[in-house]
DNA sequence: TTTAAGTATAAGGCATACCTTACAATTTCA
DNA sequence: TGAAATTGTAAGGTATGCCTTATACTTAAA
């Protein structure tokens, strides 16, 4: 069973399962990776041998300890790749994300910590207070300016929207109007209507 | 057939087929894949099948214009990552050459260049003059000074013995003598015999 | 020229992670 | 409560890249 195969599996189980409380279903997975209902269901069933994770049919799936480890300890190392990425290389957003899902597997860990360093040097040495905190866009009244600062979605989907609008983590913008439909922000210059979908995964600090 | 094994067997071709005058003998892919002959030979008509090389029995393979073209891509991306990994991420030199054989697959073309431009910001911005030409260890008299500039081997053995003696691109020593059997060198205080399997594969710039 | 060493090839196997099809069990909701 | 939708499970299939064993062929050296 290739390292790299579990990996993913317990990834996606982990950031998929934004709300702790209940279990992931399977069929969230399936619609993830996009493989059949059976490939799915079997892997499942050894990673719960490996008592990675914990099975309760028709319920879905929860990471055991062990298996949360090997998750978080992923995701790490995928943001790291990531940043790189984009800091360093200046990778497109939404490729960055892509590529770091393969980088992420083929450094061992002893590399990754290296590249945490070499990222460590900031930019932009802090200036002076602490930064603000993040909160999501939607909770922003019109008229606020504000950078984002996170991107909490990786659907393929939305960040090419933001990819072709030029928005990233660093962009700024100002808030011009609240609809239900949406978030109407003015961005560079121009008006933007950013539907829920892609409003309710930006998360921004206020300027 | 995955991308990352064709790559893996033109590359090891055209680095192990040094004498491009004589075809690559199968027994060579074999030591250095230790997979068994039918593998070899299995993996070796498939490609032979895309004319990505060709396949003389009993003589050898010969990269054909595409697989070279192929082979000298991988090369250059790994040297790019074994850079990275050696000069921004202090990755010591053997264990930088084996991650980059798996990071080379996982960069498209587009981010290794980036990878170039990153590297091309050279760390010591270029002196006066043109840099010295890297000449053979084994071409020095006794009494120069030097550093070492490229170690012209893949050799799990070689590379380990260097890395052991603290030796990578960039040590500098001098060369007290060269009998037959190797070379005497001085390096960090300390007098050491380099085998001339080790000596063969140093390349130095002169002080 | 014969023979040993090296090389080619065929045939059959294994594990992995996918797949489809089909059917059974459970949950949800009208 | 009963039908519809979802989810689980079984059975059998595919492709890949590796394996071993066995046999046949070629080369090179005595």
């Amino acid at each position: 069973m290739a390292k790299e195969n579990v990996e993913d599996y317990l990834g996606a189980i982990y950031r998929l399962r934004k709300d702790a409380l209940t279990p992931l279903q399977l069929s969230r997975l399936r619609e993830h990776f996009g493989f059949s209902r059976a490939s799915i269901h079997e892997m499942i069933l050894k990673l719960a041998q490996r008592e990675l994770l914990s099975y309760h049919p028709y319920r879905g799936v929860t990471l055991t300890e062990a298996g949360e480890t090997v998750a978080t300890a992923l995701l790490r190392r995928h943001r790291l790749w990531e940043r790189f990425l984009t800091d360093l290389l200046d990778v497109p957003w939404d490729k960055a994300h892509e590529v770091a899902g393969r980088l992420e597997h083929a450094a061992p860990e002893t590399v990754t910590e290296q590249l945490a360093n070499l990222l460590a040097r900031p930019p932009h040495p802090a200036g002076a207070g602490e930064p603000p905190k993040p909160r999501p866009l939607r909770s922003l009244a019109p008229g606020a300016e504000c950078r984002i600062v996170r991107i909490a979605s990786e659907s393929p989907d939305v960040l090419r929207f933001l990819q072709q609008l030029n928005i990233d983590p660093s962009s700024c913008l100002r808030v011009v109007a609240q609809p239900p439909a949406g978030t109407l922000v003015k961005i560079q210059g121009e008006n933007v209507q950013l539907p829920l979908q892609v409003a309710t995964v930006l998360w921004v600090s206020l300027k």
